[in-house]
DNA sequence: CAGAAGTTTAGAACGCGTTCAAGCTATTGG
DNA sequence: CCAATAGCTTGAACGCGTTCTAAACTTCTG
């Protein structure tokens, strides 16, 4: 992507268009909630006409998208993890981003739920390709210490762990499970599949982690 | 629920006309795909008015959920499974429910879009009690002979692994992977999980699952 | 059998996401 | 510098899920 185009007065009024509808969807959902985002109000507030969105988004589910890419304060927060070791650096994050989402909850479940909109048959590209090389990133450290058996690929142990996420936030979306259970949740998951990823050595801290978030969460499920 | 009730005459023609209300979605969802269902079209198909089926099930995800309860062939097909120990029981089992899926993918895609639809606040109870049911025997026999570990709550590791396969299932919605991936990536994903909560004498072929899961997705996640 | 109670019906309407023909505007070639 | 052109914006419109009203119909009650 060359960055440094002319960039046309065109170009620069679509750019200026864009990002008053980024922020005016922003503002529109921090302020109403998740039913508060309608296109027509949208166009409104963004001062455009309702056709335009979908003229420099296509959909409102991409504009959405759009919004959650914006988000810059998630990756300046997950740059300040730290932790003793790769594997509690990895719930470490974890429990980040968790207590991002249930910390704004009508902006986040806004956002989630556009992401569960099936209704396009866009590619989702869902979160940022940054936030996955992060992620990317920690379970390389983690490869690195050893604490992953040497033959396990960590390309699709990252998907199965987002897949995992991804549906514990669809229940967090729909009020299956509550602010309280969703992190628990989340990590006994993550210990589960980790567990299942480990080296020898490690499995003892895993285990440990897997059987913390099981009496965290009860005896009901 | 008292199923023997004196089912008045007013309450036995409401019987009769949910079941050809459900009976219309099956067909159209059957014969126009995911687009094909529109409340006004399944009203004249059933032969009732448009605001009937809202009377008798409040919503089209009602309706479509109802439809997919009423599959009766697929309890039918998951008694037949038959397999040398309880792990590979459990992985037949999900060969089973996804075979099912691929093999009438407009139908199926209808119904899990429905699923994953947040835009109203009702409770899912996705799938049919007896479905559950029939996933807590195959990990109850499991941990009958062993394969897991003494402390796993089966509740728990059932509900991960629903949740794991309901987002496999999502991707194969809108299309971020293609039937032939989809068994080999809900494979991986439940060996993962299992190996998590496996037993130390059950983590070997466990773990052969995973690798051949692997394997099979090839280098590219 | 007559009245009460409950449902379905037709029809219109609401707000929604999305699309389209028509008009306006910045760019470009002479 | 201006006219032709390509591209963007616009307001109107479509189909959708859903709700509502009033009238017609059916079932239950006494």
């Amino acid at each position: 992507m060359p960055s440094p185009e002319p960039l046309s007065r065109r170009e620069a009024g679509k750019a200026e268009r864009r990002r008053q509808i980024i922020r005016a969807a922003r503002d529109l959902i921090r302020e109403t909630g998740n039913a508060g985002l309608s296109m027509r109000g949208l166009a409104a507030r963004a001062g455009v006409s309702l056709a335009t969105p979908y003229n420099l988004f296509g959909s409102k589910r991409a504009i959405v998208v759009a919004v959650l890419q914006d988000v810059r304060e998630f990756q300046e927060r997950f740059a300040t993890v730290r932790a003793a070791d790769p594997v509690e650096k990895i719930f470490a994050a974890l429990d980040i981003a968790i207590a991002f989402y249930v910390g704004d909850p009508s902006f986040y479940r806004t956002l989630w739920s556009a992401v569960f909109d099936a209704t396009d048959g866009v590619r989702n590209e869902i979160l940022n390709p940054k936030r996955d090389a992060f992620w990317r990133g920690l379970l390389e450290d983690a490869f690195r210490a050893g604490a992953l058996s040497a033959d396990v690929d960590l390309g699709l142990l990252l998907r199965q762990l987002e897949l995992l996420l991804r549906s514990v936030m669809f229940e967090w979306v729909v009020g299956e499970v509550g602010p309280e259970r969703l992190a628990p949740l989340a990590r006994h998951g993550y210990a589960l599949i980790l567990l299942g990823a480990a080296s020898a050595e490690w499995r003892g801290p895993l285990k440990a982690r897997a059987m913390e978030a099981q009496q965290a969460l009860g005896v009901a499920g």
